[in-house]
DNA sequence: ATTAATTCTAGAACATTATTCTAGTCGGAG
DNA sequence: CTCCGACTAGAATAATGTTCTAGAATTAAT
């Protein structure tokens, strides 16, 4: 088989590429150089531009998803629930800049094209399983009253923004040091009283 | 002048079809079309499509930020500037439900782009002059002690997570009923004690 | 009112970039 | 060996963005 890492390469490459120059300005033959890989091998793999950057995200936020539920399998208590959701964040944008970056700007597109479908999937097959464990929390009144939409912006949303900061160099903190403070933060947040 | 508003026809008719069919894939036809504008007047008034995209992005903000800076001018306590923080941008999403969605979306491409810098000096700029409002709260030791960044990471991020989630039709919750739960949290999250 | 200057509109010509297509190469299974 | 599927290659083509030249509309000056 050659290597079946050709379609791994492709991926770095393009992933290099966008962080290098953005997602608009990076052109298939920017990729193709960058890569090694002739045009014909990027269709092949791929079928056109969008999908390679679909699949890059989909591995992307699978890669996250994965980390966050692996930690959360165990018995934790609701406190270590909630914190793991923003310290397993950070941890993973800390140690995949370029993949966050990619994965943070990124998303609308992937969305709003033809693996639009697919990616909702996923989200949801996720979000029930990441549910299901924060139930249990839930019904035992560990958490404040409050709809699930905005339990999960609260937990998170305050690391989507920093981690967008930081990523684009515009925060003065590094996002390593305010682990611990938005995970209390987050676990503030939402627990009951 | 015939109609100043071309001009605006082709924002209009940009920010229509960016949020039918995304910002990839519109085409300048698809604008020109829409807009009843002809191409060279379209080159005229923009010089370039990504500039379409910028000039839509720095409206949208602007827009934002002048209606949070108009509110914050008073004096008001700790408490009424943060909260006013949350309610005016849910406030503005609510009522421009297409120009948040793309404004959302689009923060990285225009950053990377040739207007990157001028949108870096507008929320430099803007970022001040906020700052100094919240600087006296903060040295009154209204504040719990934490870096800027999270500051404001604390404050907006679960308005921006959630806004996102609603304006893609995922969020259960309508975005107005968060209001002022948000808010509540959101000062609670940054007073000091 | 006429002229001149400026802004704006028009769309064909052109350049760039994405995608398709045909022709292969390579490695392993039968 | 030779057949088959996975893969690679790059020229040909299609789609799209951008430039360019010409001219219409509007305004200001005389």
């Amino acid at each position: 088989m050659a290597r079946s890492s050709r379609k791994q390469e492709i991926l770095q490459a393009a992933l290099a590429c966008f962080t290098e120059f953005g997602v608009e300005a990076t052109t298939i033959e920017m990729i193709r150089d960058r890569s090694g890989a002739s045009i014909g091998s990027l269709y092949h793999h791929f079928g056109n531009r969008e999908r390679i950057i679909a699949v890059l995200y989909l591995e992307g936020i699978g890669e996250y998803a994965a980390r966050l539920e692996a930690g959360l399998i165990d018995t934790l208590d609701a406190e270590a629930c909630v914190k793991l959701f923003v310290t397993s964040y950070i941890d993973w944008v800390v140690e995949n800049p370029d993949w966050a970056r990619f994965v943070l700007h990124n998303r609308g597109r992937v969305e709003a094209g033809e693996m639009g479908e697919r990616l909702r999937e996923v989200n949801q097959a996720h979000g029930e399983r990441v549910s299901a464990i924060l139930r249990r929390h839930r019904d035992s009144g560990a958490f404040r009253r409050m709809p699930g939409d905005c339990f999960l912006a609260v937990v998170i949303g305050p690391c989507h923004d920093l981690a967008r900061n930081w990523l684009a160099g515009r925060a003065r903190t590094a996002l390593a040091d305010c682990r611990e403070l938005l995970a209390d933060i987050a676990w503030a947040s939402v627990r009951s009283q």
